[in-house]
DNA sequence: CGAGTTTGACCAGCGC
DNA sequence: GCGCTGGTCAAACTCG
């Protein structure tokens, strides 16, 4: 995936949040209106400009259509010096955002590795979040899985999630397009706060479990924990498949999906009409269909990739945990 | 009535 | 061996 892209699309989000005007919509429609003034350079005249020039009833004289020409000219300019900052801005973000990102995950680490006493399990090689499978304990004793069948070790892949929910909201329940089943709750010594265990339960020998538990530090987050590998689709993308319903904007993988702060909706509906469509019949550039069509077009190329959503979702929802604990 | 949730009991790992 | 703790089970309960 483009590391850029991300960073961007952070920016664009951000500034969604910050500002009442702002929008996806907007913030990409500066470059669809950037593309319409490219297209002055093609022969064929400009709508608003071919109006302008028959509007009085003359044909302007070649200096009054230079000059006209010559100051849409520096409005592109202004406008490009303008996306280039904005450019600018969006990669000096990233990258503080980045290395925030990182601390944040340098910090969890050493919690992790802190005196607090965790089974075995638990504590296999961790790696930015990811648990790599500990082939001592799942492999070498034979008799030992025997005895303890439900030990199977899951350890395959361990992320984290985190989601900004109510305080009063007390579901414990993260809706990230699988299906779960709770089979337990505890209050553990740490946390004050529950802990709830979900099962997989859309498919019955899919042995990913997920723990989720209020944050310590911010109650209003939770903190969801995925540990292994789903052997299946999401129940989304199967229904997808099968061509019953519409792609839904469920994202993939452990991606946090319900939050009251922020909330990122991928509908990729339009994407995938979009991609049809652009095999088919391109619309008009300077029409409002090119705006919209240049917007979804970029939206679907970025949604498509699944690693996208679940980076910008663990980055944005990082984000927030950090401002949140600071 | 079936599926999902709740909750107390039980089990296993770990440190002392 | 004992106690503490986290994870899981399963009967009881709830809900559509």
């Amino acid at each position: 995936m483009n590391i850029l892209d991300l960073g961007l699309c952070v920016k664009i989000e951000k500034k969604a949040m910050n500002s009442s005007s702002s929008s996806w919509v907007d913030s990409l429609d500066l470059n669809a209106s950037s593309t319409k003034f490219l297209q002055l350079e093609t022969p064929v005249s400009h709508p608003n400009t071919s109006n302008s020039l028959i509007v009085f009833g003359r044909k302007l004289s070649v200096k009054e259509e230079s000059g006209a020409l010559m100051e849409e000219l520096n409005r592109a300019n202004a406008e490009n010096k303008k996306l280039t900052e904005m450019l600018k801005a969006m990669c000096e973000s990233y990258n503080a955002l980045q290395s925030q990102l990182v601390d944040l995950m340098n910090k969890n680490t050493e919690k992790e590795l802190s005196p607090t006493k965790k089974r075995k399990s638990e504590t296999s090689n961790n790696n930015n979040g990811n648990i790599i499978g500990n082939s001592e304990s799942s492999s070498t004793d034979e008799e030992e899985s025997c005895k303890k069948p439900r030990e199977e070790i899951i350890k395959a892949k361990i992320s984290r999630a985190y989601v900004r929910t109510e305080l009063s909201d007390t579901s414990l329940v993260v809706k990230d397009g699988y299906q779960w089943r709770k089979y337990g709750q505890k209050v553990t010594r740490d946390n004050p706060c529950p802990r709830a265990y979900f099962k997989c339960s859309f498919a019955p020998s899919c042995p990913v479990k997920k723990k989720v538990q209020r944050s310590v530090d911010d109650q209003s987050v939770l903190v969801a924990t995925y540990e292994g590998e789903h052997n299946h689709l999401p129940p989304s993308q199967i229904e997808a498949t099968s061509g019953s319903s519409r792609l839904g904007s469920v994202p993939v993988g452990s991606t946090p999906v319900k939050s009251s702060g922020p909330t990122i909706t991928l509908d990729l509906t339009n994407s995938i009409k979009s991609s049809d469509e652009a095999r088919n019949s391109k619309p008009k550039l300077d029409s409002p269909e090119a705006t919209q069509y240049l917007v979804e077009h970029m939206a679907s190329s970025l949604t498509k990739d699944p690693n996208f959503t679940a980076a910008l979702a663990a980055a944005i929802s990082g984000r927030m945990f950090s401002t949140n604990s600071n």
